[in-house]
DNA sequence: CATAATGTTTACTATATACTACACACTAAA
DNA sequence: TTTAGTGTGTAGTATATAGTAAACATTATG
């Protein structure tokens, strides 16, 4: 679940830091420490995308697998989907099953820039 | 705007089927005349993923092409990219400038089984 | 030992989402 | 010409979303 990656990871940094307490994230975070303890403990649906990408910077994790346990896409990323739906609504499914190692080499192939 | 997208679409089917008034496709589609009325006249937020994927059959209109001028994403889509979030995420900002052109020949090679 | 900080419990709350139900005026068909 | 069908105006509702705020018991610190 969300709410254990977050506090296994908040405590795994308070061991080294004590700015890393749960009062203290949810004051940088910007949330009442009551609402961060519910989110650690899974008593709440998870927060919203704001909110969880506030939490994964101030715990160096990643926001977007964050985002996925949440049942969650980044906006910026429905934006690109959202401006060209046929081409990437196709694309997605082509790619669906495809091997990791796949992908990835669509990745390469595009960041060299070769279109 | 979606609603003048649904409206357009279904006065054409009209006028070659009566079986296009408002009425009927609400009746088909499970919602109320009075509801499809605002939608098509912009009246009222989009309507949810289910009833927009409803409607884009009754109409033969691209669901995806609707979802996205709803501002939304199929869910199908969505749990393709929550599965491995690190890879898509990734893919997805990497296509995002790029032309229409490369990203069909991203399908076309995946669709060609090449991996 | 006092007090400061920690995490948690309980009780609310505001706003958005996704509609329904009924009544009405107008037009077309039998 | 009545009645069947059309689209629309108005009012209201249920559920989900995304939190706040105060008070509490427990542990750590000066």
């Amino acid at each position: 679940m969300l709410g254990d990656q977050i506090r296994t990871r908040r405590e795994l940094l308070k061991d080294a830091d004590r700015r890393y307490s749960l009062r203290q994230v949810a004051g940088r975070v910007g949330i009442e420490p009551a609402y961060l303890s519910k989110i650690e403990r899974n008593e709440v649906p998870p927060p919203g995308e704001e909110t969880i990408k506030k939490i994964s910077r101030d715990l160096e994790l990643d926001p977007d697998v964050m985002l996925a346990m949440a049942g969650k896409i980044s906006s910026d990323l429905q934006e690109i989907i959202r401006k060209r739906p046929l081409l990437f609504s196709k694309m997605l499914r082509a790619l669906k099953e495809a091997p990791d190692h796949a992908i990835l080499e669509v990745v390469r192939e595009v960041t060299d820039g070769d279109w």
